[in-house]
RNA sequence: GUGGCUAUAGCUCAGUUUGGUUAGAGCGCCAGGUUGUGGCCCUGGAGGUCGUCGGUUCAAGGCCGACUAGCCACCCCA
């Protein structure tokens, strides 16, 4: 028969690698709840309306990378393929614009993209974010991004850029797409295919085009910064002095667009050397302050960022993963097991992490076995220990075995462990 | 979605000038070398329909095609 092997694009975190992502996770929770961000989790289907309206119908993602299917009662559903649009739909939903503004919020799960999967990027991966919901202060975009920043060095991630752009609001953006298209369409038959439909569908979107053709036509267009309205101009120049006043070094990108419908001025991500060439985005957000309406809420002006758990785990330090289990307790004679397992339990309870070799394998087998699985300590009994009433107590890193009476096991291997411990 | 490279044991890889008998190694795994004892060492063993399907041929792991999957570049992003 056949064998089932798992989907495209998907990957297994076996348990010598979950650790490293559990950690990043972890890690970057702690981060954020010292700037006052507390986790929220909202399910990985929602309606696929959410993101054609959130994220928008013309965008990579919409149009061709997401997981839709019909559920049994014809309802079209998506696995979620970001996550700020379900957080601001639970925020409108639960009625938080009536709480304290900003409410700023952290999440980290699994997200899904029909992409053609690649190193660095998968159908299913993971992100940790933020969202600071209700609040239109620049700072706070700043302050976003300083939880980023700060994440990466504790992780001891290296060698990475801080891109910053303006994109414009509702004010100014019109004006600056125009100009694009004015300046560009004289020659749009040079433009390939793809590039030709941006243009007419979404011109920013040409600025970051790595058409060599394309580039070189770009290369004379104005800059957004001529053009933003002196509320964008006047924001983009607060996050500057925000990053300034956290420390944190950043280079203004006017080319940097981003392929989501509902940013407005901010928009910024950080990448990282190591990865040039292939997927070098650890990180990506911006300001989305017309979201909740697009989904149907009261107006709520928020600030956010997602980074790839996957891109940041193949380059964090990998931290050392402790030893399952410290003791193993094995039985060296059938009639051996009953108190194999009162012991086994007694150790449980006082706080350790025991694995029990019950079975009838050679005392070699046993042996190398519980060496392999890093135990430290191994509790023998066997048909002397049971007639005695004691078990053989091993030091798996000195040699050193003693027999002690059963009830004192727990204390001889509780004397081990601080000793190894010490050592 | 486009182009290119790759696909042999659990892992990393060999596979012999241009297709030719029972496909190999190291590591790992299992067992023995100690009537009940780990790491080192020695000995033995298990494990592969050579990614799948089809084609060429007297003969295919080596050639051809399609498919699947991985990697690289593009696209885009996390």
């Amino acid at each position: 028969m056949a064998v089932i092997t798992r989907m495209r694009g998907t990957a297994d975190w076996l348990p010598d690698r979950l650790p490293a992502l559990r950690a990043a996770t972890a890690l970057g929770l702690e981060v954020a709840a010292r700037y006052g961000y507390q986790e929220i989790a909202t399910p990985v289907v929602e309606p696929t309306e959410l993101f054609a309206r959130g994220v928008g119908e013309t965008t990579d993602i919409v149009s061709r990378e997401m997981y839709t299917f019909a559920d049994r009662g014809g309802r079209s559903l998506t696995l979620r393929p970001e996550g700020t649009a379900p957080v601001l739909r639970a925020y409108g939903e639960a009625g938080l614009h009536q709480g304290p503004r900003p409410l700023r919020l952290s999440y980290a799960g699994p997200m899904f993209r029909y992409d053609r999967p690649g190193k660095g990027r998968y159908r299913q991966f993971h992100q940790f974010g933020l969202e600071a919901v209700g609040d239109a202060a620049p700072e706070l975009d700043a302050e976003v991004i300083a939880v980023a920043w700060e994440w990466l060095e504790a992780l001891g991630v290296q060698e990475t850029s801080l891109q910053l752009n303006s994109i414009g609001d509702a004010a100014c953006r019109p004006a600056y797409r125009q100009a694009l298209v004015e300046h560009l369409r004289p020659s749009a038959d040079r433009l390939n295919e793809l590039d030709r439909q941006r243009l007419e569908r979404n011109p920013l979107r040409l600025l970051d085009s790595k058409d060599p053709d394309t580039l070189a036509l770009v290369a004379g267009v104005p800059e957004v910064g001529e053009f933003l309205c002196p509320g964008c101009r006047d924001a983009l120049a607060r996050v500057g002095d925000a990053l300034d006043a956290y420390g944190i070094p950043y280079q203004r990108n006017p080319r940097l667009v981003r392929g989501l419908d509902y940013y407005q001025r901010t928009t910024f991500e950080i990448w990282h050397a190591s990865l040039e060439g292939a997927q070098n985005a650890l990180c990506g957000g911006g300001r989305y302050d017309g979201l909740s309406e697009l989904l149907g809420y009261p107006p709520a002006p928020g600030v956010g960022f997602a980074a790839g758990l996957e891109r940041i785990v193949a380059i964090a330090a990998t931290p050392a993963v402790a030893p399952a289990a410290p003791v193993a307790v094995v039985t060296l004679a059938p009639a051996a097991v009953p108190a194999a397992v009162r012991l086994s339990q007694r150790l449980r309870r006082a706080g350790s992490a025991v694995t029990a070799d019950l079975g009838s394998r050679s005392a070699k087998a046993k042996m190398r076995a519980a060496d392999a699985l890093g135990a430290r300590v191994v509790c023998l009994l066997g048909s002397g220990e049971l007639d005695g009433g004691t078990v053989a107590v091993r030091d798996l890193r000195t040699g050193a075995q003693r027999s002690v009476a059963l009830a004192e096991a727990p204390r001889a291997v509780a004397a081990v462990l601080d000793g190894a411990g010490a050592a």
